[in-house]
DNA sequence: CTGAGGAATTTGGCATACCAAATACCAACA
DNA sequence: TGTTGGTATTTGGTATGCCAAATTCCTCAG
């Protein structure tokens, strides 16, 4: 089969210059499933238990109001985004990543923040440092403040999603993202101790100053030395699989 | 809604310990038809004229025999893998990526490569290090030998991902392989005229040597700067927009 | 009481039908 | 001849039904 054959020509001419945006265009059953499944997973303990988490389509679709067909498209996508796997004639399940995928997974993130870091250096304004900066010092104090493991989480991840942010990549933001999603899910006591432990604070206040010389090299290396530690610190301490 | 609500418990007990692997489960209409959807894309001239290029999935469906619930869900699935975008009513098409994403994606493989290189330093064997020299010097001579674009592209980008899996990760692999699908299907002459402008094979050379000498901040660099001087190219020479 | 066998149910994969929106086509009018 | 308005057709979104495989449950023999 030529792979052009399956592409049809529509539409008459080329517009005119004219730009108007297409209207809202409702969101369909599908995305609304989709966030909801991806909502509910966010939510889930994955790790909390060890028997197969399962899902039921038809339970689903009974709780969305909607058929199966929208919920199924919601589901092969995020089969294909790699959170849910579902095996014919078995269930829909959530996937647990093991502990070598989760370390592989927090590596692939300091390769990412570290360039990230390293572009922002040549690229973000001096305003936008500050901004970080700013937001490091909120940080800090909410850490003082709370000692919640969610809590303190989401403000160090808050940091680093505006430390990606600043390199002006969508797409080093959207991968890291995706990255979070999973490493975010093991809600080992350890790795928010650990954070502690490695003096996060501190390495966060080297990277800012790294970014403000607007030296390349050393942020990119202060970076990926800060997540690697991380990666080092699950690998001997936290416990899955 | 609760979250945990949507997870069904099925299935008495659990294992006990014994590991059976699933046979094989002939593969569904709907991996057959991501398949076949991703192939015919693959082979597709996606830069190659300027309009939508759309797909119908009534048509698809004929091809392949299936119905189109299968194949919408194969849709479902290459959408979130951002090759695809259906837009209600309007059609299934394939998408284009700017210059600006193509060279947000390049930066990213940069980042991910250099990681790789890192890792490799401390964890390939001398074998597996070995096996790579040996393939690039099969890959110089068919550098040689034929002048073609894409013989030449493609056993850049073998030797490319040969090194990757020398880090031993799969997740890597899988990003990387994903970010060269992307690249891949801008074939403008420039972008493999320029890997030889900028003498791909003396750079694969020295990232070789660092590698034989478990230089992790070396091997890296060379790496990401090689990389990072295609985006600079196809920034500078390619157009697209 | 145990368990082996089979029937009933559950579950996901797939096909089909219908609908609304958007496009394409066409005829009538200026 | 060019434009316009309406109609037919196309197309993606959704609902529904059937099927085979796998599970669960029930029954009955030992």
């Amino acid at each position: 089969m030529s792979s052009k054959e399956i592409v049809s020509k529509r539409w008459h001419g080329g517009d005119h210059g004219l730009t108007i945006e297409r209207l809202p265009a409702k969101e369909s059953f599908k995305s609304k499933a989709y966030a909801a499944l991806k909502e509910a997973i966010t939510n889930m303990n994955i790790y909390g238990s060890d028997e197969p988490m399962l899902l039921d389509e038809r339970d689903i679709s009974e709780r969305l109001g909607a058929s199966r067909t929208p919920v199924r498209e919601a589901v092969a996508m995020l089969e294909q985004e790699g959170l849910l796997r579902a095996v014919p004639r078995r269930g829909i399940m959530v996937v647990r990543r093991s502990k070598a995928e989760i370390i592989e997974m927090i590596e692939a993130w300091a390769a990412l923040e570290s360039m990230a870091a390293r572009l922002a250096t040549q690229r973000a304004s001096d305003e936008a440092i500050a901004e970080l900066r700013a937001l490091f010092k909120e940080f800090d104090l909410s850490r003082i403040e709370r000692d919640r493991c969610d809590e303190y989480s989401g403000a160090n991840i808050a940091f680093h999603q505006a430390l990606i942010r600043l390199s002006g990549s969508s797409l080093l933001a959207a991968m890291t993202d995706n990255l979070f999603f999973h490493v975010r899910a093991i809600r080992h006591r350890t790795i928010f101790e650990m954070d502690r432990a490695q003096r996060s604070a501190a390495d966060h206040r080297e990277i800012i100053s790294a970014l403000e010389a607007r030296d390349a090299d050393r942020a990119e290396r202060l970076v990926r030395d800060h997540t690697l530690r991380l990666a080092r610190h699950v690998e001997s301490h936290v416990q899955l699989d």
